[in-house]
DNA sequence: TATTTATTTATAATCTTTACAATTAGTTTA
DNA sequence: TAAACTAATTGTAAAGATTATAAATAAATA
């Protein structure tokens, strides 16, 4: 099933003119079948064993075309480094506050509040973001080390 | 009224056993006055004229004392680098796609959201953060240039 | 096949933030 | 007040993530 989401993904791609090359292909792959929104240097880790020459900057390159494509999401947190994902349909984020863990989390869009803020401040407003913090279950069970 | 603010926050710092350099109380001040959210190399620029001497080290050590104490949040965006905020009293931002500026925002705490993240994911929700994006008053009158 | 263009690679550079050790300043005690 | 103690500042180095650059390579086109 998940063969389906890649086909479309590439079929995306190859209408935006980007070359499928390997590690393009590579990358999206692993986005895809990753559910943990992974770093950069996550998914530079997870590719060396099949591509032991590849850049670190090839990942970031392909992030970045998936990322203008539409095809990735760019999630930015406190915590150094960014995280993708590709899952861009609407949906909300909840972060363990002790394991950085980050879990999917489905949510009726909050269209009452952008309204009210365009409202209030004048914006133009074109989209919102909202993360929601907390314990995991994992970490609630055990007094878990942090990180 | 500002000088209000600014002793009931030098109260807190001296019963947190907290010494009040100069350093420290500029950065306070300057934060206090602020309406802009700025970064710590904003701070370390505006205060480089009464305090030539003064390392950006100290402006970081005191941003962290200060967010640690309570009197200051830490903001982290996407763009590179943090933004502090003194008023940590319960409120949204709304941030400018054009420019970055950040507008505060009232609006009353999302209180069912957390709720539901709480059933739906099973974390223990301490918390939850929200922004909202558009294009300021400012920038949709003029086709003004990034940043 | 020859040519053109996009992509990859390797590496250097940039930028923000933190770490560290020495110095200075503030506080406490005698 | 002087001495002793502790916290804070300074200057600099180091870390870590991301971007820039130029040469090499691969893909697409003619
Ligand atoms: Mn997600
Ligand atoms: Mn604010
Ligand atoms: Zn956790
Ligand atoms: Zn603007």
């Amino acid at each position: 099933m998940s063969e389906k989401r890649l086909n479309q993904a590439i079929e995306t791609l190859k209408e935006s003119g980007v070359r499928i090359t390997p590690q393009r292909h590579a990358v999206l792959e692993y986005l895809l079948n990753s559910m943990v929104h992974p770093t950069a240097d996550e998914i530079y880790k997870a590719l060396e064993g099949k591509f032991p020459n590849m850049s670190v900057a090839t990942v970031y390159n392909n992030l970045k075309v998936l990322r203008e494509v539409g095809l990735v999401r760019e999630l930015t947190y406190g915590d150094s480094s960014s995280r993708f994902d590709c899952n861009t349909s609407d949906h909300y984020h909840t972060i363990c506050n002790n394991c950085g863990k980050i879990v999917d989390f489905h949510y009726p869009p909050l269209n009452e509040v952008e309204a009210l803020a365009e409202q209030v401040t004048g914006f133009d407003v074109s989209h919102h973001r909202l993360e929601v913090y907390g314990t995991c279950p994992d970490c609630q069970k055990v007094g878990t080390k942090k990180h």
